[in-house]
DNA sequence: TTTTTAACATGATGTAGATCATAAATTAGT
DNA sequence: ACTAATTTATGATCTACATCATGTTAAAAA
C-alpha cells in the first residue's frame, strides 16, 4: 500500500515515541494502522507478566486489521519500538479500499497469509518441538531477510519472546547451535553464511 | 463461497475416504480444496512423531490458501477425519475467484482474519501459560459453537494435540478445571453451561 | 575516559508436565 | 449381549527447562 496516498487523502499521521502504547488488549478496534516510519511490536503479555512477540511491523506496513475485520476486542498491546508515524485508518476507509483498489486487496491476502505461514510454524514449534530446534527455527527464519556476513539485530531477549523460552535458555541453546555447527556465531552476534 | 457454483463450472469433485491424506508437507501447492462434505484436519508432525492439529475444516470451508498464495511448500498434513468430497481448484481459476467475486475476496480476507485470530490465541498461551490456563482457553473457544445443554464432541487426545499437551495432562486438567467449577462434566463430558 | 546500563554468561536447584505402566469405563462393532 | 477397541483414569518416576543467584562483557551515556 502506498503510503503517500493515504497522505494525499488528506489522512493525518500521528507521532508514537519510543515505547508508547498505541492499542491495548480488551479494545474494540476503530482503525488499521498503517506506519509511515518506525517501527512497532505486537505483543501479548500473560498474568505472570511475560511478553510473547506476536510480530514486529515495519516501515510501509500495516498491522491491526484482523481484529477489525471479525470484530473481536484486541489480544494484544501494540508499542512503538522506536519513534513512529502512524496512520490511522478508519473502518469505512478501510473497506473502500478493500473494494475499491483491488492491488491493496490482493496484498492484503498476501499479507495475511505471511503472518498465517509463520504463526503455523511457530505453533508446531512451541506445541512440539524442543528448546534448541525452536530456536534453530526462527534463527534460521529471521537470517532469510539478512545479507550474507551481516549478522542478526536482535537480542537472546528477544529471542526468547519470540520462542516462549527464557534467555538463559536461549543463551546456552545458541551456544549449543554453534558448537553443533548449525549456526555460525562471532563474538556472541549470530552470522548469516 | 457457494460450492455449487463451482460444481457448475465444471470442476470435478473428488472423494476421499476416511484417513486418506490429501496432500503432506514439502508438497508444492497447486491447488486450493473445497469442502462439498465430510471434515478434515490440518495437522504438522513433529520428528518424534507428535502431532498438532493447525485447524479443522469442515463442509462449506476451503483450505490450503495460504501456502498457495505465498508459493511455499506445505507444513502440514491435511487428513480426511471423515468420508469426504473435496473439489480442487487450481491457481488460475482460484485467482479469478478472488478477483472477479468480490464476495469471495472478502469472505477469503474474513476467513485469514479468523484463522489468524486463532493462531494469535493459541500462540500466546503456548508461549506463555500453563497447562490448565490453556486447556480452559481451548475449552472455552471450543465451546463457542456448541449449544447450551449440548456437550463437546472432543476426545481428551484431540484436546492434547490442540495444545501441545499429552493426553494425562489433559485428563488431570480436565478433573481439576471442573473441580474449580470452571467447566462443567457429566461423565467426563464436557457440557456448555 | 569513566561511569552506567544493557546484554551475555554460567552454575545450582526446583518443578510442571512428560513418560511409563497399568487398569477401569465407555463406545463401537459383530 | 458380547467382544474388541477406544477413551478415560490414576499412580510413580524422570527430565527439560524455569528459576534463582551472581558475575562478566559490551555498548551507551556522561
Amino acid at each position: 500500500m502506498n503510503i503517500q496516498k493515504l497522505i494525499d487523502k488528506g489522512l493525518k499521521l500521528k507521532s508514537y515515541p519510543k515505547d508508547s502504547v498505541i492499542y491495548e488488549p480488551g479494545m474494540q478496534p476503530r482503525y488499521v494502522y498503517f506506519i509511515k516510519s518506525g517501527e512497532i511490536r505486537m505483543v501479548t503479555v500473560s498474568d505472570e507478566g511475560k511478553e510473547f512477540i506476536q510480530g514486529v511491523f515495519k516501515t510501509g506496513q500495516y498491522f491491526g486489521e484482523p481484529a477489525l475485520l471479525i470484530n473481536r476486542p484486541y489480544l494484544a498491546f501494540t508499542i512503538a519500538n522506536k519513534d513512529s508515524q502512524i496512520i490511522a485508518v478508519n473502518k469505512e476507509d478501510f473497506f473502500e479500499l478493500i473494494k475499491n483498489e483491488p492491488d491493496f486487496s490482493m496484498d492484503l491476502i498476501r499479507t495475511l497469509s505471511n503472518r498465517l505461514f509463520y504463526k503455523s510454524m511457530m505453533l508446531e514449534e512451541l506445541a512440539s518441538e524442543k528448546a534448541d530446534h525452536r530456536l534453530l527455527t526462527i534463527i534460521n527464519y529471521l537470517l532469510n531477510d539478512v545479507a550474507v556476513g551481516e549478522n542478526l539485530k536482535v537480542t537472546r531477549q528477544e529471542l526468547a519472546d519470540m520462542t516462549g523460552l527464557r534467555v538463559e535458555t536461549v543463551i546456552r541453546g545458541t551456544k549449543t547451535l554453534a558448537e553443533k555447527g548449525l549456526i555460525r556465531t562471532i563474538k556472541g552476534k549470530i552470522i548469516k553464511v
